[in-house]
DNA sequence: AACTTTGTTAGCAA
DNA sequence: CTTGCTAACAAAGT
């Protein structure tokens, strides 16, 4: 169940299968499963949230969605759940629940890879130009949005505003330009003290505001609200966020 | 046991 | 044709 950072952490438990080839196809994604059976794993590209399995002459994009999952080398999950499941010569990946396509390599031209706030060309100048843009939009919706911040999900969302102490209603365009640079730092930021946490088995304990019932700093009692057009949970302190 | 949820998209109305 | 909204869907933890 993934944002970002999670994602991060499969493509490494799965980076052992690069450049090996595909001995044996199975789930239920793939009708046809020659088209990928003796093909090479090129590489493991992400983008946000999404993962590009590359083929010699195509690519399995595969997006955990909520509810999402995956194994390596044991299956322990029903078949049922089973979408896609690749063997190699050194053990086998399987993933659950989530949608698995088969795409061109073509469709790899199309992505704005500097999007992604964890990747190594994350551009933070191209993310404030887009906000510019949509000056009307809550930065609820705009941390959300996955053109924008993409690998960010509603942990991060709630953690970053908590962070810079930003109400998740404020209105892109009224945000000071501190609090904008703020927002598209701590977007990264946190999301690798996130890729930490998550490592050692500690995100829960590091939360501050998601799903946490009192403001660590004022010890008031913190806010939960469905928020902005996204519609998704924000926790937040009144005190300590301000609305912009 | 009911409710919640680390997310996206198909489908439809305007 | 585009924009915007809602419903649908998923399965495991609390």
């Amino acid at each position: 169940m993934p944002e970002g950072p999670s994602i991060l952490l499969m493509k490494d438990n799965l980076s052992q299968f690069v450049g090996k080839k595909v001995l044996e196809a199975a789930g239920s994604s793939i009708p046809d499963k020659k088209q990928l059976v003796g093909k090479i794993l090129k590489e493991i590209r992400l983008y946000g949230k999404q993962t590009y399995l590359i083929l010699d002459d195509c690519c399995i994009r595969i997006h955990l969605l909520m509810f999402g999952s995956y194994e390596v080398d044991e299956q322990t999950k029903p078949d049922k759940n089973l979408r896609l499941a690749l063997s190699f010569k050194n053990g086998k990946a399987y993933f659950y629940t989530c949608s698995v396509k088969l795409l061109p390599l073509d469709i790899l031209k199309t992505i704005d890879w500097e999007a992604d706030v964890m990747s190594d060309i994350w551009n933070p100048e191209k993310a404030k130009q887009k906000l510019k843009a949509s000056p009307d939009m809550m930065v609820c919706d705009a941390l959300l949005d996955q053109e924008i911040f993409s690998g960010v999900g509603n942990i991060i969302k709630n953690e970053v505003l908590f962070r810079i102490g930003v109400h998740p209603e404020s209105v892109t365009g009224h945000l000071p330009a501190a609090k904008l640079n703020a927002l598209i730092s701590e977007a990264r930021i946190y999301s690798f003290d996130f890729l930490k946490w998550k490592s050692n088995n500690t995100l829960k304990k590091h939360w501050q505001a998601y799903h946490q019932k009192t403001c660590p700093i004022c010890g008031k009692p913190l806010t939960s609200k469905i928020t902005g057009k996204s519609k998704r949970n924000s926790f937040f302190c009144e005190t300590d966020q301000k609305l912009y």
